[in-house]
RNA sequence: GUGGGCGUAGCUCAGGUGGUCAGAGCGCCAGGUUGUGGCCCUGGAGGUCGCGGGUUCGAAUCCCGUCGCUCACCCCA
């Protein structure tokens, strides 16, 4: 790069037609998706006040955030995440919203951060959402709806697994190995470092906590149960039973759903968002070499926060950076589609009002049409054709045009065989749509 | 914010210990082939070797700085 070159900024993508081509391809599988489950599609600004996000998620979120002052003297921040968006749009219509609601959006978002893999400061982000319903079939809808997602792209039970758990769950077994309420939120912290650090450096964090060693070493011990066996462990305790026997039914109805080879619960599983309430999962590669494909879970008491009505909610997000990172690794990335349908080749000038016409008529009927914007070599003209994917020539010459016919090759197959001119510039036969037409 | 690695053509990369080291492949443009593409052959365009400074007779090469990319940490979508 030259000094006087104006680069783009860090950690923001340009997206050549190529890879705008694969960013389509992963949004309309999401829009496909969302269709299927009967969600609707809204969308929010890109730029909200900076107190949208430091109400409920604290001060330390503002260092991570584009955040500035506006020439009104607002202090504003481009969007890190979609859910107080979200719950802002949802509480000033949630009197008049059907129950429950199912909105989707695949909003862009930004945070500043040194980039990394799969963590740039701008991504695209699928956020799904249920608001109004706290049965567990809505826990099994939206996780459904996420593998789904992936489904959709050609991931399998053999790519991803979504790890789930309970914060309710996780939080009674909390209590009842003797760890209060108020110190859950940094216990969780440090139970998230369970897979980086192992379990020596989660006890030496706990221990900071004022979890004593036996106890760390038992919860460890606990939340590494199955959860079938978990309830058991703890015996009478019917915080951990009744939470635990919620999350069964979650697990049962995933499979009966047909996604039990894509479930797993996961004690150890710790969402950093303050806001979760209850139920909580992320999507991981199988390989476990990237980071999670996408988190989410269950916040019902988010929106009365936020000022809206206390309607139960939950959903997840689903980045689009680390999706292509696994989308290409596991060679699931569509190779480039046919560019143009026809391409008209004239053998001299004299034709050239005819290929317009021609042209013009093709267009209308839907057809992707190409031709030399110079007069060229007839060579060249198969050549160019050959280049962009066309899946036909139009030949038009002297010999052709003295008779009112054009010769169409087949590319691929190289056959040629003369039509009149009035089939290709006439009206579409019969009610077949443009698309259809050879 | 901290630390490691790396910056040579549009892309992927060669260029022991400083002395035709400005190169290859792919891609692009053109010609071979003014009525037929893919293959092949030939030619061409394209680079202040990220930028700045220093050492030296001489720097893509060594030193310092700087910017950028990248990986990890922190944190988390």
């Amino acid at each position: 790069m030259s000094s006087g070159e104006i680069r783009g900024l860090t950690g923001f993508r340009d997206f050549f037609p190529e890879e705008l081509a694969l960013r389509r391809h992963i949004f309309s599988a999401w829009r496909r998706v969302g269709a299927r489950y009967g969600f609707m599609e809204y969308d929010g600004p890109p730029l909200e006040a900076l107190e949208l996000y430091t109400r409920k998620s604290g001060e330390e979120i503002v260092g991570q955030l584009y955040e500035f002052e506006d020439k009104g003297g607002r202090a504003v921040a481009l969007r890190p995440e979609m859910t107080p968006t979200f719950a802002r749009m949802i509480a000033t219509r949630a009197a008049g919203l059907a129950k429950p609601v199912r909105w989707f959006s695949i909003p862009q978002l930004f945070r500043y951060e040194r980039p990394q893999r799969g963590r740039l400061r701008e991504h695209f982000q699928l956020n799904m959402d249920i608001v109004g319903e706290t049965d567990p079939l809505s826990d099994a809808e939206i996780v459904s709806a996420g593998i789904d997602a992936l489904r959709e792209l050609g991931l399998g039970a053999a790519d991803i697994v979504v790890r789930i758990s309970d914060r309710r769950l996780i939080g009674a077994l909390l209590d009842a190995h003797g760890i209060s309420a108020e110190d859950h939120v940094p216990v969780f912290g440090a139970l998230d470092r369970l897979e980086k650090e192992g379990e020596d450096g989660v006890r030496g964090r706990l221990g900071e906590k004022g979890v004593e060693r036996e106890a760390a070493t038992r919860l460890l011990a606990a939340i590494r149960l199955p959860l079938e066996e978990l309830a058991a462990a703890h015996g009478g305790d019917e915080a951990i039973a009744e939470a635990a026997d919620r999350l069964s039914t979650v697990f049962a109805h995933l499979g009966a759903a047909g996604f039990a080879d894509f479930v797993r619960f996961d004690g150890g599983l710790v969402r950093g968002l303050a806001y979760y309430t209850g139920t909580v999962f992320e999507i991981w590669d199988r390989r476990d070499e990237l980071r999670a494909i996408c988190g989410g879970g269950r916040y019902d008491d988010l929106l009365k926060a936020l000022g809206g009505m206390d309607l139960p909610a939950l959903g997840f997000g689903m980045g689009d950076v680390v999706l292509t990172e696994l989308l290409r690794d596991r060679d699931l990335v569509p190779v480039g589609t046919r560019r143009v349908d026809d391409y008209i080749v004239c053998v001299s000038d004299a034709e050239r009002p005819l290929a317009l016409g021609i042209a013009r008529a093709l267009r209308d009927r839907g057809r992707r049409v190409l031709y030399d914007l110079r007069p060229r070599g007839v060579g060249r003209q198969f050549k160019a054709a050959h280049q962009a994917g066309a899946g036909r020539a139009v030949v038009l010459g002297p010999r052709e045009a003295e008779r009112g016919v054009a010769v169409l090759r087949d590319m691929a197959s190289g056959e040629e065989r003369e039509v009149a001119i009035e089939t290709l510039t006439g009206p579409p036969p019969g009610e077949a749509k443009g698309e259809e037409v050879r």
